[in-house]
DNA sequence: AATGAATTAATCAACATGATTGACTTATTG
DNA sequence: CAATAAGTCAATCATGTTGATTAATTCATT
């Protein structure tokens, strides 16, 4: 099946033009290949020959009803590979396997007070061999991406131990298949801009809502994670009055006003109006002025913003961002379009698993 | 002497990359080439023929004193291709021709109140007929970058025949190479990108203080013009007070201050201590802001400030600002390193002749 | 001072990869 | 049956790689 004189995961680079192109677009006929990435017609026979061989693509019914010969579109292949994702946050570990089209095979997840690194391992360790075990072919894995806020041991005295402590190399030590770590905000940005549901352009910011606001920056398609991998540090962004952003529009400091903590999931995510109203008004002015500076320094159309919160939340929030950015002084530049996330709590652990497939499959191998 | 088969600005991808390496680090023997592009010594030498063959490159005197076999070291041919610049402004219009290695080989210049579209073009057109007719081999220019500030017509009632107005498209009319046109912020960017004598890394911003305020951004080594050609726009940046970048740090906020205009070029640039450093003291704050902003979007480790102001005044402005940005909130990010630009008043012209010079000799072509 | 070993630069010849082109086949609509 | 569009075949070309080879120098040792 595989052709065995090289690894099955190494793709030539229009060989993922052409699987990305797939996975934006819905299934393709190789006439549209042709047009869309500027190659030949026997190009894309040969190309799309070897990608059907090899289980990355599969050849859907023909077409007919248009002039000329019918049309076979390509679709990718499900079980064409595989990825592992892990999410870790601050009440809620999620371990999930996802196929080649971002659907979500098997999902665990475990809840704490407060993480530590041995347990963490010892969840991923244990629900990883689960699922090999579980899978018919493990050597189609990937690889396992995971998504975590950096600087954990911001968060307390007791997350001491996350100093220093080398995660994706320890748990690199037991697998056959790389391991790739990025922020959680990148991660939620990657699943919007590989698996997302939106008609997104190529170039646009993502703003994710959580215990932190985290953010993330696509520019020409694809995720931008900088020289030291802190791109896209949205909240970190300064914002008037002294402050960041992460200062005032993220859940920690609605839990502040609150007094007491959330729920880890929607399920009793229960919050008074008269509490909540002030901190989307509050949020929402720090984020147009976020938005609006990514916009005047890289000319992006488009804002999403999402968030680890109840759909009803993400609206009031988008709808007063809408508002605000309509208020801040624009000379020069045209206001960019606010639009909700299509992922919320998933997406963070979808982008988990992003991470390896946007390294091998991916035109430019987004990130390494 | 040029292979007729193919036009001589057409050069491969690898043809590109080795010439940008030899601008950015000075002439370079065929083995630190094959060693910095990854391409094996046999395709350097079939390239590197080329590019001398078609006047490109010069190989220079053999360097001994080291083991093994001598190098011999390659550098840009300066007639290897010439460029035009035109540098729109508020008091001066400029027009140069540049080589290949960046040195000005003829300037013009005309003073004015404010200019007029009739008078640039007959500026341009007579200057360009002149330098053409003097020039040995005018086949060899590449093209006609053009700088410019956008929105032209914000100046004054007196502007309004901008309105509309497609400069580069009359400019282009009885030209036979290619007009390039961008945004003066911009330009200047591209001049430090391209032909600076400054280290820089392959991420920066770049912020221009001259009549407004403006800008430009580069990622992985290529300026980033956006898709609608307005990234870099810094002077539109949201800055606390609710009010933009080029409101506080720009000559024109510093002309208010002032009460009378300051000249075109430095000669009898007179600012009293007493105006200039309240001026610098906001500027900076802004300046500082918008660093750190992009700081968190980017991850950037360097931003160069520059301006068509005496170095003195740039001088204080940057350290200003240095001094400011360790004050701002900063935690999840490195603040950035400031540096001072090294172009002053010629970054603009420079830049707009390096706009033909991307498109044809930077390895992806930078704009179009 | 002479000499061989090591080192580095660069080229030659053969070959591999992956694209293009033009002719051709196939299946369909109008 | 003409027109149209999808797709493949065979030949060719551009541009890379590899391994052997040549050249010019310094370094270490006699």
């Amino acid at each position: 099946m595989l052709n065995d004189s090289r690894n099955w995961l190494d793709l030539s680079r229009n060989e993922r033009l052409i699987l990305s192109l797939i996975r934006r677009r819905g299934p393709l006929p190789r006439a549209a290949l042709a047009q869309a990435t500027g190659l030949s017609a026997q190009a894309i026979t040969n190309q799309t020959r070897k990608l059907i061989q090899n289980g990355f693509l599969d050849e859907g019914a023909v077409v007919r009803g248009k002039v000329g010969q019918p049309s076979t579109p390509l679709s990718l292949a499900p079980d064409g590979a595989l990825f592992l994702g892990l999410k870790l946050g601050r009440r809620l570990v999620e371990l999930a396997l996802v196929d080649f089209t971002g659907a979500i095979k098997i999902h665990r997840q475990e809840i704490y007070a407060h993480p530590t690194p041995d347990r963490i391992i010892a969840f991923a360790r244990h629900g990883i061999a689960t699922i090999l075990s579980s899978v018919p072919d493990p050597g189609r894995i990937a690889g396992l991406g995971v998504a975590t806020p950096f600087r954990l041991w911001d968060w307390g005295a007791e997350m001491a131990d996350w100093h220093g402590f080398d995660l994706a190399g320890r748990l690199a030590e037991d697998l056959r298949f790389p391991v790739f770590l990025e922020n959680d905000g990148s991660t939620a940005c990657a699943a919007e801009l590989i698996f997302g549901r939106l008609s997104l352009p190529l170039d646009f910011v993502h703003l994710y809502i959580a215990h932190f606001a985290g953010g993330g920056v696509v520019l020409d398609g694809r995720l931008r994670v900088g020289p030291a991998r802190n791109a896209g540090a949205l909240g970190s962004m300064p914002v008037p009055g002294g402050r960041q952003l992460l200062d005032v529009a993220s859940v920690s400091t609605l839990e502040a006003r609150l007094g007491h903590s959330l729920p880890p999931d929607d399920s009793g995510w229960v919050v008074p109006a008269e509490i909540e109203g002030p901190w989307i008004a509050e949020a929402a002015k720090a984020l147009a002025f976020s938005v609006l500076a990514a916009t005047a320094l890289l000319d992006i159309p488009v804002a999403v913003v999402d968030g680890a919160v109840p759909a009803s939340t993400r609206r009031l929030l988008v709808d007063a961002t809408r508002a605000e950015i309509a208020t801040l002084p624009a000379a020069g530049i045209d206001r960019p379009l606010i639009q909700e996330g299509s992922l919320a709590r998933s997406a963070r652990i979808l982008g988990a698993a992003a991470l390896p497939l946007a390294h091998f499959f991916e035109p430019d191998g987004s990130l390494t």
